[in-house]
DNA sequence: CGCGAGTTTGACCTGCCTCAACTAAAGTGG
DNA sequence: CCACTTTAGTTGAGGCAGGTCAAACTCGCG
Protein backbone atom coordinates (compact mmCIF):
# COMPACT_ATOMS: atom_id res chain seq x y z
CA UNK A 1 0.00 0.00 0.00
CA UNK A 2 3.14 2.10 0.17
CA UNK A 3 3.11 4.66 -2.03
CA UNK A 4 6.75 6.01 -3.66
CA UNK A 5 6.91 9.73 -4.63
CA UNK A 6 9.89 9.70 -6.56
CA UNK A 7 8.96 12.67 -8.95
CA UNK A 8 8.98 15.78 -6.86
CA UNK A 9 7.92 18.20 -9.86
CA UNK A 10 9.41 17.56 -12.98
CA UNK A 11 8.42 20.20 -16.18
CA UNK A 12 6.39 18.88 -19.29
CA UNK A 13 8.63 19.85 -21.71
CA UNK A 14 11.73 17.44 -19.91
CA UNK A 15 9.25 14.55 -19.46
CA UNK A 16 10.02 11.64 -21.38
CA UNK A 17 7.17 10.72 -22.99
CA UNK A 18 6.30 14.26 -24.04
CA UNK A 19 5.58 13.30 -27.29
CA UNK A 20 3.98 9.76 -27.24
CA UNK A 21 1.33 10.46 -24.36
CA UNK A 22 -2.19 11.77 -24.70
CA UNK A 23 -0.03 15.27 -24.61
CA UNK A 24 1.68 14.68 -27.63
CA UNK A 25 -0.11 16.68 -29.71
CA UNK A 26 -0.29 19.99 -27.25
CA UNK A 27 0.66 23.51 -27.75
CA UNK A 28 2.44 25.28 -25.35
CA UNK A 29 -0.50 26.96 -23.75
CA UNK A 30 -2.57 23.54 -23.74
CA UNK A 31 0.44 22.14 -22.14
CA UNK A 32 0.49 24.17 -19.15
CA UNK A 33 -3.08 23.98 -18.35
CA UNK A 34 -2.61 20.21 -18.12
CA UNK A 35 0.58 20.82 -16.01
CA UNK A 36 -1.40 23.13 -13.69
CA UNK A 37 -4.02 19.91 -12.74
CA UNK A 38 -1.16 17.08 -13.02
CA UNK A 39 0.24 15.12 -10.51
CA UNK A 40 2.60 12.13 -10.11
CA UNK A 41 2.40 8.83 -8.21
CA UNK A 42 4.21 5.95 -7.88
CA UNK A 43 3.30 2.42 -7.34
CA UNK A 44 5.64 -0.44 -6.58
CA UNK A 45 5.44 -3.85 -8.57
CA UNK A 46 2.91 -5.78 -7.74
CA UNK A 47 0.41 -2.91 -6.29
CA UNK A 48 -3.08 -2.88 -7.81
CA UNK A 49 -3.38 0.83 -9.09
CA UNK A 50 -7.19 0.44 -10.17
CA UNK A 51 -9.79 -2.81 -8.82
CA UNK A 52 -12.30 -4.00 -11.44
CA UNK A 53 -15.61 -2.11 -10.24
CA UNK A 54 -14.34 0.62 -8.10
CA UNK A 55 -15.15 4.41 -9.00
CA UNK A 56 -12.36 5.69 -11.17
CA UNK A 57 -11.73 9.38 -10.13
CA UNK A 58 -8.51 9.97 -12.16
CA UNK A 59 -6.83 9.14 -15.00
CA UNK A 60 -3.42 9.02 -16.69
CA UNK A 61 -0.16 8.40 -18.51
CA UNK A 62 1.98 5.62 -17.21
CA UNK A 63 5.70 7.64 -17.16
CA UNK A 64 7.96 4.77 -16.80
CA UNK A 65 7.53 0.81 -15.68
CA UNK A 66 4.98 -1.54 -16.61
CA UNK A 67 1.13 -2.23 -16.08
CA UNK A 68 -0.99 -4.88 -17.06
CA UNK A 69 -4.96 -4.73 -17.09
CA UNK A 70 -6.34 -7.96 -16.18
CA UNK A 71 -9.75 -9.97 -16.20
CA UNK A 72 -10.58 -12.50 -13.84
CA UNK A 73 -13.42 -15.26 -13.57
CA UNK A 74 -15.03 -16.08 -10.08
CA UNK A 75 -12.93 -19.38 -9.98
CA UNK A 76 -9.76 -17.27 -10.37
CA UNK A 77 -8.92 -18.08 -13.82
CA UNK A 78 -7.23 -14.75 -15.34
CA UNK A 79 -6.40 -13.15 -18.66
CA UNK A 80 -4.41 -10.26 -19.00
CA UNK A 81 -6.03 -7.98 -21.45
CA UNK A 82 -3.49 -5.58 -22.00
CA UNK A 83 -0.10 -3.95 -21.70
CA UNK A 84 0.86 -0.83 -20.47
CA UNK A 85 3.98 0.42 -21.54
CA UNK A 86 5.50 4.14 -21.39
CA UNK A 87 2.99 6.69 -22.39
CA UNK A 88 -0.10 4.46 -22.78
CA UNK A 89 -3.32 5.97 -21.21
CA UNK A 90 -4.99 4.63 -18.30
CA UNK A 91 -8.55 5.67 -17.63
CA UNK A 92 -11.70 6.44 -19.84
CA UNK A 93 -13.06 9.89 -19.72
CA UNK A 94 -16.88 9.53 -19.42
CA UNK A 95 -16.94 6.41 -18.08
CA UNK A 96 -16.91 5.78 -14.29
CA UNK A 97 -15.90 2.17 -13.06
CA UNK A 98 -13.15 0.87 -14.17
CA UNK A 99 -13.68 -3.04 -16.26
CA UNK A 100 -10.65 -4.01 -15.12
CA UNK A 101 -8.19 -4.65 -13.01
CA UNK A 102 -4.86 -2.46 -13.76
CA UNK A 103 -1.79 -3.90 -11.84
CA UNK A 104 1.84 -2.44 -11.52
CA UNK A 105 3.99 -5.42 -13.15
CA UNK A 106 6.68 -3.41 -12.27
CA UNK A 107 7.27 -0.01 -9.85
CA UNK A 108 6.05 2.56 -12.23
CA UNK A 109 5.32 6.15 -12.24
CA UNK A 110 2.40 7.65 -13.38
CA UNK A 111 1.28 11.26 -14.36
CA UNK A 112 -2.02 11.47 -13.56
CA UNK A 113 -5.12 14.14 -13.71
CA UNK A 114 -8.30 14.43 -11.59
CA UNK A 115 -11.16 12.81 -13.90
CA UNK A 116 -13.55 15.93 -13.93
CA UNK A 117 -10.72 18.33 -14.76
CA UNK A 118 -9.29 16.19 -17.36
CA UNK A 119 -12.76 15.91 -18.64
CA UNK A 120 -13.36 19.64 -18.91
CA UNK A 121 -9.99 20.60 -20.04
CA UNK A 122 -10.38 17.96 -22.93
CA UNK A 123 -13.78 19.41 -23.82
CA UNK A 124 -11.83 22.57 -24.87
CA UNK A 125 -8.84 21.51 -26.48
CA UNK A 126 -9.41 19.19 -29.63
CA UNK A 127 -5.89 18.31 -29.46
CA UNK A 128 -6.24 16.20 -26.46
CA UNK A 129 -9.43 14.56 -27.51
CA UNK A 130 -8.03 13.99 -31.06
CA UNK A 131 -4.54 12.54 -29.54
CA UNK A 132 -6.89 10.13 -27.25
CA UNK A 133 -9.12 9.02 -30.37
CA UNK A 134 -5.77 8.16 -32.40
CA UNK A 135 -4.12 6.36 -29.08
CA UNK A 136 -7.72 4.55 -28.33
CA UNK A 137 -7.91 3.20 -32.03
CA UNK A 138 -3.74 2.13 -31.65
CA UNK A 139 -5.16 0.06 -29.20
CA UNK A 140 -7.94 -1.58 -30.27
CA UNK A 141 -5.88 -2.92 -33.18
CA UNK A 142 -3.40 -4.31 -30.69
CA UNK A 143 -6.40 -6.07 -29.06
CA UNK A 144 -7.75 -7.57 -32.29
CA UNK A 145 -4.37 -8.66 -33.14
CA UNK A 146 -3.97 -10.56 -29.56
CA UNK A 147 -7.53 -11.82 -30.13
CA UNK A 148 -5.96 -13.72 -33.01
CA UNK A 149 -3.02 -14.85 -30.71
CA UNK A 150 -5.35 -16.40 -28.09
CA UNK A 151 -7.61 -17.47 -30.37
CA UNK A 152 -5.60 -19.43 -33.21
CA UNK A 153 -1.97 -19.87 -32.22
CA UNK A 154 -0.18 -22.51 -31.06
CA UNK A 155 1.35 -22.42 -27.58
CA UNK A 156 4.66 -22.11 -29.46
CA UNK A 157 3.52 -19.19 -32.10
CA UNK A 158 2.01 -17.51 -28.76
CA UNK A 159 5.65 -17.53 -26.71
CA UNK A 160 7.22 -16.51 -30.40
CA UNK A 161 4.82 -13.60 -31.20
CA UNK A 162 4.96 -11.86 -27.44
CA UNK A 163 8.74 -12.46 -27.67
CA UNK A 164 8.96 -10.27 -31.00
CA UNK A 165 6.30 -8.03 -29.19
CA UNK A 166 8.72 -7.12 -26.61
CA UNK A 167 11.50 -7.46 -28.47
CA UNK A 168 9.89 -4.55 -31.10
CA UNK A 169 9.78 -1.98 -28.81
CA UNK A 170 11.93 -2.72 -25.58
CA UNK A 171 14.93 -3.07 -27.28
CA UNK A 172 15.24 0.09 -29.80
CA UNK A 173 15.08 -1.67 -32.65
CA UNK A 174 15.55 0.69 -36.20
CA UNK A 175 19.21 1.87 -35.86
CA UNK A 176 20.45 -1.24 -36.20
CA UNK A 177 20.20 -3.71 -39.69
CA UNK A 178 18.73 -7.32 -39.04
CA UNK A 179 21.42 -9.24 -37.84
CA UNK A 180 22.65 -7.77 -35.00
CA UNK A 181 20.92 -9.77 -31.96
CA UNK A 182 18.99 -7.88 -29.61
CA UNK A 183 18.47 -7.93 -26.16
CA UNK A 184 16.33 -7.12 -23.59
CA UNK A 185 14.83 -8.48 -20.38
CA UNK A 186 11.38 -9.78 -20.11
CA UNK A 187 9.58 -7.76 -17.52
CA UNK A 188 7.17 -10.49 -16.99
CA UNK A 189 6.74 -13.47 -14.59
CA UNK A 190 6.38 -17.01 -16.14
CA UNK A 191 3.28 -16.74 -14.59
CA UNK A 192 2.20 -13.22 -16.16
CA UNK A 193 3.17 -14.35 -19.42
CA UNK A 194 1.01 -17.29 -19.23
CA UNK A 195 -1.69 -15.15 -18.19
CA UNK A 196 -1.21 -12.61 -21.34
CA UNK A 197 -0.81 -15.83 -23.52
CA UNK A 198 -3.92 -18.26 -22.37
CA UNK A 199 -1.51 -20.79 -21.09
CA UNK A 200 -0.14 -22.00 -18.00
CA UNK A 201 3.14 -21.16 -16.57
CA UNK A 202 4.20 -24.83 -16.83
CA UNK A 203 3.51 -24.36 -20.64
CA UNK A 204 4.99 -21.06 -21.02
CA UNK A 205 8.39 -22.53 -19.41
CA UNK A 206 8.37 -25.80 -21.61
CA UNK A 207 7.83 -23.38 -24.99
CA UNK A 208 10.54 -21.06 -23.35
CA UNK A 209 13.25 -23.80 -23.33
CA UNK A 210 12.24 -25.35 -26.56
CA UNK A 211 12.96 -22.29 -28.45
CA UNK A 212 16.11 -21.97 -26.47
CA UNK A 213 16.89 -25.35 -27.66
CA UNK A 214 16.35 -24.51 -31.26
CA UNK A 215 18.61 -21.73 -30.67
CA UNK A 216 15.51 -19.48 -31.79
CA UNK A 217 16.53 -17.60 -28.63
CA UNK A 218 19.32 -17.72 -25.71
CA UNK A 219 19.04 -16.91 -22.05
CA UNK A 220 21.13 -15.48 -19.66
CA UNK A 221 20.09 -16.12 -16.30
CA UNK A 222 16.02 -16.62 -16.20
CA UNK A 223 15.35 -13.25 -17.57
CA UNK A 224 17.54 -11.95 -20.05
CA UNK A 225 16.79 -12.99 -23.89
CA UNK A 226 18.85 -12.43 -26.79
CA UNK A 227 17.51 -12.82 -30.58
CA UNK A 228 20.36 -13.86 -32.83
CA UNK A 229 17.64 -13.73 -35.52
CA UNK A 230 14.32 -11.62 -35.59
CA UNK A 231 13.74 -12.89 -38.66
CA UNK A 232 13.46 -16.37 -37.46
CA UNK A 233 11.73 -15.22 -34.06
CA UNK A 234 8.68 -13.83 -36.25
CA UNK A 235 8.69 -17.11 -38.37
CA UNK A 236 8.21 -19.00 -35.09
CA UNK A 237 4.96 -16.25 -34.39
CA UNK A 238 3.28 -17.41 -37.82
CA UNK A 239 3.37 -13.33 -38.24
CA UNK A 240 5.85 -13.55 -40.79
CA UNK A 241 5.14 -10.79 -42.76
CA UNK A 242 8.19 -11.34 -44.36
CA UNK A 243 10.45 -8.81 -41.70
CA UNK A 244 10.60 -6.22 -44.23
CA UNK A 245 13.85 -7.05 -44.66
CA UNK A 246 13.68 -10.44 -45.96
CA UNK A 247 12.44 -8.78 -49.49
CA UNK B 1 -19.75 -8.21 -56.71
CA UNK B 2 -23.20 -7.21 -57.50
CA UNK B 3 -24.68 -4.20 -55.25
CA UNK B 4 -28.22 -3.63 -54.57
CA UNK B 5 -28.78 -0.08 -53.71
CA UNK B 6 -31.81 -1.22 -51.26
CA UNK B 7 -32.55 2.60 -49.98
CA UNK B 8 -32.83 5.78 -52.59
CA UNK B 9 -32.25 8.02 -49.80
CA UNK B 10 -33.20 8.48 -46.62
CA UNK B 11 -33.68 11.47 -44.13
CA UNK B 12 -31.40 11.34 -41.44
CA UNK B 13 -33.90 11.90 -39.21
CA UNK B 14 -35.91 8.95 -40.22
CA UNK B 15 -32.80 6.43 -39.93
CA UNK B 16 -33.31 4.02 -37.64
CA UNK B 17 -29.52 3.78 -36.18
CA UNK B 18 -29.74 8.03 -36.01
CA UNK B 19 -29.83 7.74 -31.54
CA UNK B 20 -26.73 5.15 -31.46
CA UNK B 21 -24.20 6.14 -34.39
CA UNK B 22 -21.92 8.36 -34.61
CA UNK B 23 -24.08 10.87 -35.74
CA UNK B 24 -25.86 10.42 -32.23
CA UNK B 25 -25.15 14.13 -30.77
CA UNK B 26 -25.38 15.85 -33.73
CA UNK B 27 -27.55 18.84 -33.44
CA UNK B 28 -29.45 19.60 -36.54
CA UNK B 29 -27.05 21.41 -38.09
CA UNK B 30 -24.69 18.86 -38.33
CA UNK B 31 -26.53 16.83 -39.32
CA UNK B 32 -27.03 18.68 -42.74
CA UNK B 33 -23.71 18.00 -43.24
CA UNK B 34 -23.84 14.33 -43.14
CA UNK B 35 -26.63 14.71 -44.83
CA UNK B 36 -24.45 16.44 -47.40
CA UNK B 37 -21.41 13.59 -47.94
CA UNK B 38 -23.37 10.37 -47.29
CA UNK B 39 -24.51 7.75 -49.63
CA UNK B 40 -25.92 4.49 -48.90
CA UNK B 41 -24.15 1.40 -50.34
CA UNK B 42 -25.03 -2.54 -50.22
CA UNK B 43 -23.42 -5.36 -50.00
CA UNK B 44 -24.58 -9.72 -50.21
CA UNK B 45 -24.17 -11.66 -47.64
CA UNK B 46 -20.80 -13.00 -48.13
CA UNK B 47 -19.16 -10.01 -50.22
CA UNK B 48 -16.15 -8.91 -48.95
CA UNK B 49 -16.41 -4.86 -47.62
CA UNK B 50 -13.12 -4.28 -47.27
CA UNK B 51 -9.37 -6.11 -47.76
CA UNK B 52 -6.92 -6.16 -45.53
CA UNK B 53 -4.13 -4.03 -46.35
CA UNK B 54 -6.41 -2.12 -49.07
CA UNK B 55 -6.84 1.40 -49.46
CA UNK B 56 -9.91 2.33 -47.33
CA UNK B 57 -11.19 5.65 -49.18
CA UNK B 58 -14.60 5.50 -47.39
CA UNK B 59 -16.05 4.81 -43.47
CA UNK B 60 -19.68 4.24 -42.41
CA UNK B 61 -22.20 2.50 -40.42
CA UNK B 62 -23.80 -0.40 -40.35
CA UNK B 63 -27.68 0.54 -41.18
CA UNK B 64 -28.88 -3.15 -41.33
CA UNK B 65 -27.37 -6.51 -41.49
CA UNK B 66 -24.12 -7.62 -39.61
CA UNK B 67 -20.71 -7.28 -40.99
CA UNK B 68 -17.73 -9.24 -39.52
CA UNK B 69 -13.92 -8.13 -39.07
CA UNK B 70 -11.73 -10.87 -39.69
CA UNK B 71 -7.51 -11.79 -39.76
CA UNK B 72 -6.65 -14.83 -41.49
CA UNK B 73 -2.76 -16.06 -40.85
CA UNK B 74 -1.49 -17.41 -44.62
CA UNK B 75 -1.91 -20.72 -43.88
CA UNK B 76 -5.79 -20.35 -43.55
CA UNK B 77 -6.56 -19.82 -39.89
CA UNK B 78 -8.63 -17.52 -39.41
CA UNK B 79 -9.53 -15.63 -36.43
CA UNK B 80 -13.03 -13.05 -36.10
CA UNK B 81 -12.12 -9.82 -34.28
CA UNK B 82 -15.29 -8.14 -34.20
CA UNK B 83 -18.75 -8.60 -35.13
CA UNK B 84 -20.03 -5.07 -36.84
CA UNK B 85 -24.04 -4.63 -35.70
CA UNK B 86 -26.25 -1.79 -36.98
CA UNK B 87 -25.02 1.68 -35.70
CA UNK B 88 -21.48 0.26 -35.19
CA UNK B 89 -18.58 2.00 -37.07
CA UNK B 90 -16.32 0.85 -39.47
CA UNK B 91 -13.31 2.44 -40.50
CA UNK B 92 -10.78 4.60 -39.04
CA UNK B 93 -10.31 7.88 -39.57
CA UNK B 94 -6.71 9.07 -39.67
CA UNK B 95 -5.82 5.54 -41.48
CA UNK B 96 -4.97 4.23 -45.05
CA UNK B 97 -5.16 0.73 -45.02
CA UNK B 98 -7.35 -1.52 -43.10
CA UNK B 99 -6.09 -3.83 -40.78
CA UNK B 100 -8.58 -6.55 -41.16
CA UNK B 101 -11.01 -8.01 -43.67
CA UNK B 102 -14.46 -6.44 -43.52
CA UNK B 103 -17.05 -9.26 -44.74
CA UNK B 104 -20.66 -8.84 -45.26
CA UNK B 105 -21.74 -11.88 -42.85
CA UNK B 106 -25.74 -11.38 -43.88
CA UNK B 107 -26.90 -8.80 -46.35
CA UNK B 108 -26.17 -5.25 -45.10
CA UNK B 109 -26.70 -1.85 -45.97
CA UNK B 110 -24.40 1.29 -44.80
CA UNK B 111 -24.21 4.64 -44.54
CA UNK B 112 -21.28 5.86 -45.73
CA UNK B 113 -18.44 9.09 -45.92
CA UNK B 114 -15.65 9.83 -48.04
CA UNK B 115 -12.84 9.35 -45.74
CA UNK B 116 -11.36 13.13 -46.41
CA UNK B 117 -14.79 14.93 -46.26
CA UNK B 118 -15.44 13.26 -43.11
CA UNK B 119 -12.11 13.74 -41.32
CA UNK B 120 -12.65 17.42 -42.17
CA UNK B 121 -15.80 16.99 -40.81
CA UNK B 122 -14.77 15.62 -37.67
CA UNK B 123 -12.17 18.42 -37.05
CA UNK B 124 -15.02 21.17 -37.26
CA UNK B 125 -17.73 19.33 -35.38
CA UNK B 126 -16.35 17.92 -31.32
CA UNK B 127 -19.90 16.19 -31.60
CA UNK B 128 -18.53 13.68 -33.88
CA UNK B 129 -15.14 13.26 -32.37
CA UNK B 130 -16.50 13.21 -28.97
CA UNK B 131 -19.06 10.56 -29.93
CA UNK B 132 -16.58 8.11 -32.32
CA UNK B 133 -13.99 8.30 -29.18
CA UNK B 134 -17.19 7.03 -26.58
CA UNK B 135 -17.76 4.02 -29.21
CA UNK B 136 -14.20 3.03 -30.21
CA UNK B 137 -13.72 3.08 -26.22
CA UNK B 138 -16.67 0.70 -26.10
CA UNK B 139 -15.29 -1.57 -29.27
CA UNK B 140 -12.17 -1.96 -26.57
CA UNK B 141 -13.95 -3.15 -23.90
CA UNK B 142 -15.70 -5.89 -25.84
CA UNK B 143 -12.73 -6.68 -27.84
CA UNK B 144 -10.91 -7.21 -24.04
CA UNK B 145 -14.19 -8.76 -22.83
CA UNK B 146 -13.38 -11.57 -26.14
CA UNK B 147 -10.06 -11.84 -25.27
CA UNK B 148 -10.58 -13.76 -21.27
CA UNK B 149 -13.43 -15.90 -23.62
CA UNK B 150 -10.34 -16.88 -26.40
CA UNK B 151 -8.14 -17.30 -23.25
CA UNK B 152 -9.35 -18.74 -20.86
CA UNK B 153 -13.29 -20.51 -21.46
CA UNK B 154 -13.58 -23.89 -21.90
CA UNK B 155 -15.37 -24.78 -25.67
CA UNK B 156 -19.10 -25.16 -23.70
CA UNK B 157 -18.40 -21.62 -22.17
CA UNK B 158 -17.18 -19.87 -25.46
CA UNK B 159 -20.77 -21.39 -27.14
CA UNK B 160 -22.66 -19.93 -24.17
CA UNK B 161 -21.08 -16.76 -23.98
CA UNK B 162 -21.59 -16.17 -27.76
CA UNK B 163 -25.77 -17.27 -27.00
CA UNK B 164 -25.73 -14.41 -24.79
CA UNK B 165 -24.44 -11.80 -26.23
CA UNK B 166 -26.58 -12.22 -28.95
CA UNK B 167 -29.39 -13.10 -27.40
CA UNK B 168 -28.67 -10.36 -25.05
CA UNK B 169 -29.32 -7.79 -28.17
CA UNK B 170 -30.93 -9.55 -30.59
CA UNK B 171 -33.84 -10.58 -28.68
CA UNK B 172 -34.92 -7.44 -27.15
CA UNK B 173 -34.40 -7.77 -23.64
CA UNK B 174 -35.67 -5.48 -21.03
CA UNK B 175 -39.48 -5.22 -21.78
CA UNK B 176 -40.16 -8.92 -20.00
CA UNK B 177 -38.47 -9.86 -17.00
CA UNK B 178 -36.33 -12.67 -16.16
CA UNK B 179 -38.52 -15.58 -16.91
CA UNK B 180 -40.54 -15.16 -20.25
CA UNK B 181 -38.12 -17.54 -23.24
CA UNK B 182 -36.08 -15.61 -25.47
CA UNK B 183 -36.33 -16.17 -28.80
CA UNK B 184 -33.52 -15.61 -31.64
CA UNK B 185 -31.97 -16.32 -34.96
CA UNK B 186 -27.93 -16.78 -34.85
CA UNK B 187 -26.78 -14.62 -37.82
CA UNK B 188 -23.86 -16.84 -38.05
CA UNK B 189 -23.03 -20.22 -39.19
CA UNK B 190 -21.21 -22.96 -37.25
CA UNK B 191 -17.91 -21.96 -39.32
CA UNK B 192 -18.53 -18.65 -38.40
CA UNK B 193 -18.98 -19.29 -34.87
CA UNK B 194 -16.17 -21.47 -34.74
CA UNK B 195 -14.27 -18.45 -36.26
CA UNK B 196 -15.20 -16.27 -33.49
CA UNK B 197 -14.62 -18.80 -30.58
CA UNK B 198 -10.92 -19.97 -31.74
CA UNK B 199 -12.62 -23.30 -32.21
CA UNK B 200 -13.79 -25.56 -35.13
CA UNK B 201 -16.76 -26.07 -36.68
CA UNK B 202 -17.36 -29.68 -35.58
CA UNK B 203 -16.53 -28.60 -31.47
CA UNK B 204 -19.39 -25.35 -31.97
CA UNK B 205 -21.75 -28.62 -33.29
CA UNK B 206 -21.32 -30.82 -30.60
CA UNK B 207 -21.43 -28.02 -27.62
CA UNK B 208 -24.11 -26.41 -29.30
CA UNK B 209 -25.58 -30.03 -29.10
CA UNK B 210 -24.75 -30.71 -25.69
CA UNK B 211 -26.08 -27.01 -24.33
CA UNK B 212 -29.52 -28.64 -26.03
CA UNK B 213 -29.46 -32.01 -24.03
CA UNK B 214 -28.99 -30.15 -21.23
CA UNK B 215 -32.16 -28.01 -22.23
CA UNK B 216 -29.79 -24.78 -21.51
CA UNK B 217 -31.47 -23.85 -24.97
CA UNK B 218 -33.87 -25.30 -26.93
CA UNK B 219 -33.67 -25.68 -30.93
CA UNK B 220 -36.12 -24.99 -33.99
CA UNK B 221 -34.27 -26.52 -36.67
CA UNK B 222 -30.53 -25.38 -37.30
CA UNK B 223 -30.50 -21.12 -36.63
CA UNK B 224 -33.41 -20.59 -34.45
CA UNK B 225 -32.53 -20.76 -30.68
CA UNK B 226 -34.44 -19.88 -27.30
CA UNK B 227 -33.49 -19.94 -24.05
CA UNK B 228 -35.97 -20.74 -21.53
CA UNK B 229 -33.60 -19.54 -18.88
CA UNK B 230 -31.70 -16.45 -19.09
CA UNK B 231 -29.65 -16.93 -15.66
CA UNK B 232 -28.82 -20.58 -16.62
CA UNK B 233 -27.26 -19.44 -20.03
CA UNK B 234 -25.02 -16.95 -18.30
CA UNK B 235 -24.11 -19.35 -15.51
CA UNK B 236 -22.66 -21.65 -18.54
CA UNK B 237 -21.21 -19.08 -19.76
CA UNK B 238 -18.80 -18.75 -16.44
CA UNK B 239 -19.93 -14.64 -16.54
CA UNK B 240 -22.17 -15.34 -13.68
CA UNK B 241 -22.38 -11.59 -13.19
CA UNK B 242 -25.93 -13.09 -11.78
CA UNK B 243 -27.80 -11.92 -13.92
CA UNK B 244 -29.16 -8.40 -12.15
CA UNK B 245 -32.32 -9.79 -11.35
CA UNK B 246 -31.24 -12.73 -8.88
CA UNK B 247 -29.83 -10.44 -6.66
C1' DC C 1 22.26 -21.80 6.47
C1' DG C 2 17.37 -22.27 5.54
C1' DC C 3 13.57 -20.22 3.46
C1' DG C 4 10.52 -18.85 -0.27
C1' DA C 5 9.51 -17.10 -4.76
C1' DG C 6 10.22 -18.12 -9.31
C1' DT C 7 11.22 -21.59 -12.55
C1' DT C 8 12.09 -26.07 -14.74
C1' DT C 9 11.09 -30.72 -15.76
C1' DG C 10 8.63 -35.19 -15.72
C1' DA C 11 4.56 -38.29 -16.00
C1' DC C 12 0.06 -38.67 -16.87
C1' DC C 13 -4.55 -37.20 -18.47
C1' DT C 14 -8.19 -34.83 -21.04
C1' DG C 15 -10.49 -31.49 -24.03
C1' DC C 16 -10.40 -30.25 -28.29
C1' DC C 17 -8.75 -31.18 -33.05
C1' DT C 18 -8.54 -34.17 -37.12
C1' DC C 19 -10.32 -37.05 -40.32
C1' DA C 20 -14.21 -39.19 -42.01
C1' DA C 21 -18.82 -40.74 -42.76
C1' DC C 22 -23.44 -39.54 -42.74
C1' DT C 23 -27.95 -36.61 -42.68
C1' DA C 24 -30.95 -32.61 -43.98
C1' DA C 25 -32.46 -29.15 -46.69
C1' DA C 26 -32.36 -26.57 -50.75
C1' DG C 27 -31.57 -25.83 -55.24
C1' DT C 28 -30.93 -27.37 -60.51
C1' DG C 29 -32.01 -29.14 -64.58
C1' DG C 30 -33.58 -32.87 -67.70
C1' DC D 1 -41.42 -34.52 -60.73
C1' DC D 2 -37.53 -36.94 -59.51
C1' DA D 3 -32.30 -37.95 -59.71
C1' DC D 4 -28.21 -35.14 -58.69
C1' DT D 5 -25.45 -31.77 -56.61
C1' DT D 6 -24.36 -28.42 -53.23
C1' DT D 7 -24.21 -26.42 -48.80
C1' DA D 8 -24.75 -26.69 -43.86
C1' DG D 9 -24.77 -29.40 -40.00
C1' DT D 10 -24.25 -33.68 -37.06
C1' DT D 11 -21.88 -37.50 -35.15
C1' DG D 12 -18.15 -40.92 -34.31
C1' DA D 13 -13.34 -42.70 -33.55
C1' DG D 14 -8.79 -41.77 -32.47
C1' DG D 15 -4.73 -38.72 -31.62
C1' DC D 16 -2.18 -35.02 -29.64
C1' DA D 17 -1.25 -30.34 -27.65
C1' DG D 18 -1.54 -28.44 -23.69
C1' DG D 19 -3.41 -28.91 -18.88
C1' DT D 20 -2.75 -31.01 -14.20
C1' DC D 21 -0.24 -32.68 -10.48
C1' DA D 22 4.03 -33.36 -8.40
C1' DA D 23 8.92 -33.02 -7.54
C1' DA D 24 13.17 -30.79 -7.88
C1' DC D 25 16.25 -26.93 -8.90
C1' DT D 26 18.04 -21.91 -8.58
C1' DC D 27 18.95 -17.89 -6.43
C1' DG D 28 18.54 -13.98 -3.56
C1' DC D 29 17.88 -12.80 1.21
C1' DG D 30 17.11 -12.57 6.25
Amino acid sequence: MTQIFKIDHTNCEDCPIRHRAVCANCDVHELELLEGIKYYRSFEAGQTIIWSGDQMNFVGSVVSGIASLTQTMEDGRTQMVGLLLPSDFVGRPGRDSAPYDVVATTDIVMCCFRKKPFEELMGATPHIAHRLLQMTLDELDAAREWMLVLGRKTAREKIASLLSIIARRDASIGQNGSSSPIVFDLPLTREAMADYLGLTLETVSRQISALKKDEIILLEGKRRVSVPDMGRLMEEAGDDSDGGYLV
